[in-house]
DNA sequence: TCAATTTATGTAAACGTTTACGTGTGTGCA
DNA sequence: TGCACACACGTAAACGTTTACATAAATTGA
């Protein structure tokens, strides 16, 4: 088996792998040994371990001697220290607890990767947490980082109704929402414009001609959703046009769903030329929809996504969307947060930042020659 | 403005807002009261605070009564556990440090998700670090994590050297990598059957006719992709094929990396028919290279990539790949880790799971009135 | 030379739990 | 009546830090 030889070749392995696939190689290892605790530097140095803490940590009053030689005598004897009993006593952890409805979703990973950059760079570790867009699972989780003692939570709500389960827990920690706010809350948060945003995108569209844009994919359990809802049919009503709804099942956001949903649009038969879809995910399912159908976009019918995730940019893809500015949500959410922990109680503060429409390829002039004529496929409302 | 009009419709706010794009609006709210202790409680119920924590705590012996009074006054004063003090004496944390490159990126973040899913069932929580294919930053999370005294960690490795700076770690916590792994450290590891996945992938290509075939964006920073590449050269060499290496200039996978090598590959000008990526992340900037000039997949060149991400999917990328059980990959390993940190030291494992070819539509065979003539852009090794 | 001040260190309490151990009460059995 | 035993609960130590306070030594200034 030519496995082998490419294994061996490149492992300089001093244990016997026993290689097969699927076989579990077992073997010896060990990490026992209780780890080295101020005091065991202490009675090292022949100090008392107040000063070896006072050593450790740079700051107070410690003379310069001995200071030498805790940092060393703790380099040799491999001291970490313990940020547990640390946090008991300062009563801080530098954790910051983040709840968002699934990672594994482009929008949400990009938010959560930079949030994580900032809080490192502020010297906060955060504890990821999915709520499955599960309400339950969102408040329980709530509840767990109240106990696992972070110092502020960043939550991205599933739903609108996020608000009644944790309302009872903001005085306990600071908190501040993204994306989506909690309404009736005095409480942070930082979002984009949506309603700007599906109005830029609609007006977008009626400019390029259209009559017939299906809002594809509204979310009724969302707050940010209805906003951007009410931004494409204020665009629409302005403009003449009957705003067209097709209403989404479920409160997340899929490919799968947007693929779903998609063709049972188009198996309507209704008679429209765009299709706004709600969030670039469900734009992709249109997309996936539209090619097993025949239906090419944009010739046969124009499509506009939300969001501007990365994957919307591929040139096979090239989605024309509305962009959210991800990083700059995901900083201001971190830094807005850390202000709240320092500066106590007292303040809380809102950031609307300003969505900007990314033209690439998926939407054309609807050709003059088309007939149009509108079919309201839900109630408009 | 029409904004003002949405807002006021959709919040049913007591406060003002005054609300403009780019203001920050502030509001008075509050967070302090230290939160109640179970001393507080054992006061309120005229009892020792250990009974209460028997009673909270419901295994050991306690009175039915006292314990249903302990808990309705529990819940009275609104009463949270703090983990942080618990963790202190029961010496665990319930916490699974995870350190990957970058979270935003569709392959990890996948990972991450279903991590998070089976850790959660088991009662951990999980600490989300990026490393940022950084050997320091690397090194430097490693190390804080243990100083937050994680109950244990995975690692899923930027580069093969992550080997020579964690190694020194490997005894202090129960650690298992994820994807890569330590080659001389005896250290559990789960990983795909790496060698198999591109020999499988390549022997697909030959068999379809192909004699040209670049392996693109080698990778020699990492002991997998080591793996990765031999499996195609032994493939290759078997079928008496000159394998051909165009490798990447960086550690890390990006779109934007692929699309920048595909370029310049195309620029060459070399005689070939089909490219085996090392990953899908890099057969999606080959696509939009190819795309930019006027190359047909699969009818220019056939592209076949590896990791099976969520994107490679879509209708329009239709990418024929190699797929990882990320699941399995993600369950198995936090599984493992558990087991670990039970089952104290003695015991290392390895899982070697098994890929498999997805084909979707970016191969076909080549043409049999093709010219070939097989120039090596790069020194086969 | 003495008081005042600074510097370096030690002492001990505190953070909020869990848990080993001890104690008192009540019950069952000989 | 006495003994063993289970049960319910209290006491106190422990987990590994930080830090207010106290203290001793060294330094300063007059």
């Amino acid at each position: 088996m030519k496995i082998q030889f490419a294994l061996k070749s490149l492992l300089t392995a001093n244990v016997s792998y026993k290689f097969s696939l699927g076989v579990t190689v077992m073997g010896a290892t060990g990490c026992g040994a209780k780890p080295v605790t101020i005091k065991d530097i202490a009675r090292e140095a022949g100090i008392s371990y107040a000063t070896v803490s006072r050593a450790l940590s740079g700051s107070s009053s410690v003379n310069e001697n001995t200071r030498r030689r805790v940092l060393e005598i703790s380099e040799r004897m491999g001291y970490t220290a313990n940020y547990v009993a640390r946090s008991m006593v300062k009563r801080e952890t530098r954790l910051i607890g983040i709840i968002l409805p699934c990672i594994d979703n482009p929008f949400m990973s990009e938010l959560a990767h930079h949030m994580e950059q900032t809080a490192r760079r502020n010297d906060y570790s955060i504890m990821l947490c999915n709520s499955s867009y599960d309400l339950e699972i969102e408040e329980h989780t709530f509840s767990l980082l109240l106990s696992r003692k972070v110092d502020g939570v960043i939550l991205i709500p599933s739903s609108r109704e996020s608000c009644g389960n944790i309302k009872k827990y903001l005085d306990r920690t600071p908190t501040v929402f993204v994306n989506e706010n909690l309404m009736d809350a005095p409480e942070s948060y930082v979002t984009v414009d949506n309603y700007r945003g599906t109005r830029m995108g609609a007006e977008y569209l009626i400019e390029l001609g259209h009559r017939g844009i299906i809002y594809f994919g509204r979310i009724f359990s969302s707050a940010t959703h209805s906003l951007r809802s009410q931004g494409y049919e204020d665009a629409c009503r302005e403009a003449g046009i009957t705003p067209l709804f097709w209403d989404s099942p479920t409160d997340g956001t899929s490919i799968e769903t947007g693929y779903k949903m998609a063709l049972e649009l188009f198996d309507k038969g209704f008679d429209f030329s765009a299709i706004f879809a709600s969030t670039d995910v469900f734009a992709l399912g249109v997309l996936q929809a539209a090619d097993e159908l025949g239906l090419r976009v944009p010739e046969d019918i124009s499509l506009l996504g939300f969001d501007n995730i990365k994957y919307s940019g591929l040139p096979k893809i090239n989605l024309s969307t509305i962009e959210q500015p991800k990083q700059s949500m995901a900083s201001i959410a971190v830094e807005m947060l850390i202000e709240k922990i320092h500066n106590e109680h007292e303040a809380y503060s809102h950031r609307i930042l300003m969505p900007t429409l990314i033209k690439r390829s998926s939407c054309m002039p609807l050709a003059q020659n088309v007939s149009f004529e509108t079919v309201n496929p839900c109630a408009a409302r």
